[in-house]
DNA sequence: AAATATATTTCAAACGACCGACTGAAAAAT
DNA sequence: ATTTTTCAGTCGGTCGTTTGAAATATATTT
């Protein structure tokens, strides 16, 4: 009956729950979409949970959303969240779950760029300024532009301000990745181990450079009096960061862009 | 003067007795625990309750801490949050108030350290170079260091993340203040206006080098398989970072460090 | 020095509101 | 027939806040 289950609860008379244990629902009939109540084209409750409960999450954490909440934000019925996830917290893990998924396109073309062209390179010091530009400024627009929910990246630093579930997942599935991908570009622009701890703060560096745009925006939009970003203003962050990040891996110490004066 | 805010009604001709629900409660008291105002000596309740409360939230968030928990963190009766602050939320308020006050020595500090520095250096870039040098060394040994409560930072980072009460007053009262005065070392730096955007997004990228290191310092830690930060790892911090920094400003671009070449 | 007043703190209990979780059913789409 | 979803509750618990009282430290006045 209940979706959660973990201890005994193995009634083989009824009909088995939906939401078992994670996402692995695993129906047998693949075209299958929408079986059941949802009429026309809405996308399934169990996805409008998801959504709705990553948005206010981000914005006002685990404990400042209540579940009857949730369900009101996505047009669910409260025990929609039960039937599918079985407790608040399994909720919650879900919904970091998918955001890791959700983002790895993105990641993995990151991750792309900066390995092959990096192994492209191979030492040449001005093809890696330029691998680090566009890494910068795919970076930022990607966290400043409106190409995405704004609320991925506020989920991800609150769970990384203030590690509950999910962290390791976060950890794990995104953040690491990303970071070992930057301390080659970093390697290669040191000269140093990429797996060095010398490295890796630098590395932690650069993505300080970038994070303090994204998730801290309310700094930098105050600061600035800007009330949101625009295309323009992104491109001006992106002219003045990836210069900066440029000359702090040390890549503009010869004649890449004016030269020594 | 009651602490409270309100509730005037001092004395209202009630009898003292026969009014209120009948509890026929017998004394009973078993003076385990004295009942009054304890002895002097003690630090007062007030501002046991702000320390207490300020770590909590820091650590779990407004909304995650019950202010049961608080009064029973500071070893203090419930009753107390409401007879000094007059709710939960006036609490908080007092505590990031509490916060700023206690902040503004070290942002003093560091704000007269670069004003005359910079004024200092008057264009010497060998100078300039070491005061950012003294700078990133005060504020990254300042965040990582024990030297402070570590809660202060976590406080701030989250009003930052989720701007609620208190982010005017910590914007206000302590980040913009740093922000500027680390916009004129940017300016001497780059020569250009520190009060133009440029400069305060170039302003931006370095306080966000610093704060990777801090408030986010769980993925640092993870990163490098740290469990905490010693003066050791302090020390290695401040040998990638300052050099970083010094170069994002490009203020090694002469003969500086090791010369054109 | 004694008496009094005031401010601080503890105590036990209660209030209504909300919370997460659960239930048993019915309805609708597949 | 099965699965999804809604509905209208209920359960025990916790929440923020309030109350009235007593006890004690400190300040002020006598």
């Amino acid at each position: 009956m209940t979706a959660n289950a973990s201890s005994s609860a193995s009634y083989d008379t009824k009909p088995a729950n939906a939401a078992t244990v994670g996402r692995d629902r695993e129906p047998r009939s693949l075209p299958m979409h929408k079986r059941g109540r949802p009429q026309g084209s809405d996308t399934d409750a169990r996805d409008r949970l998801l959504e709705a409960a990553g948005k206010l999450f981000a914005e006002r954490g685990y404990a400042g959303v209540s579940t009857r909440e949730v369900a009101r934000s996505a047009r669910v019925n409260l025990s929609a969240i039960n039937y599918h996830f079985g407790s608040k917290r399994e909720l919650y893990r879900s919904v970091i779950e998918t955001l890791v998924t959700d983002l790895e396109p993105r990641r993995s073309a990151l991750i792309d760029l900066l390995s092959h062209a990096v192994e492209a390179a191979d030492g040449d010091r001005s093809k890696l300024v330029d691998v680090t530009r566009r890494f910068i400024q795919g970076v930022l627009s990607y966290m400043l532009g409106g190409g995405m929910p704004s609320w991925h990246m506020q989920l991800i630093l609150r769970e990384v301000n203030q590690p509950s579930l999910g962290f390791d997942l976060i950890l794990d599935g995104h953040l690491n990745p990303l970071h070992d991908a930057i301390a080659r570009l970093v390697g290669a622009a040191t000269g140093q181990d990429p797996l060095g701890s010398s490295s890796k703060l630098l590395t932690q560096s650069v993505l300080g450079m970038c994070l303090s745009f994204g998730p801290v925006r309310s700094v930098v939009l105050a600061c600035l009096d800007w009330d949101q970003y625009t295309p323009e203003r992104i491109d001006q962050v992106v002219a003045v960061v990836a210069p900066a990040v440029v000359r702090a891996l040390g890549l503009d110490d010869d004649a890449t862009s004016e030269g020594c004066r």
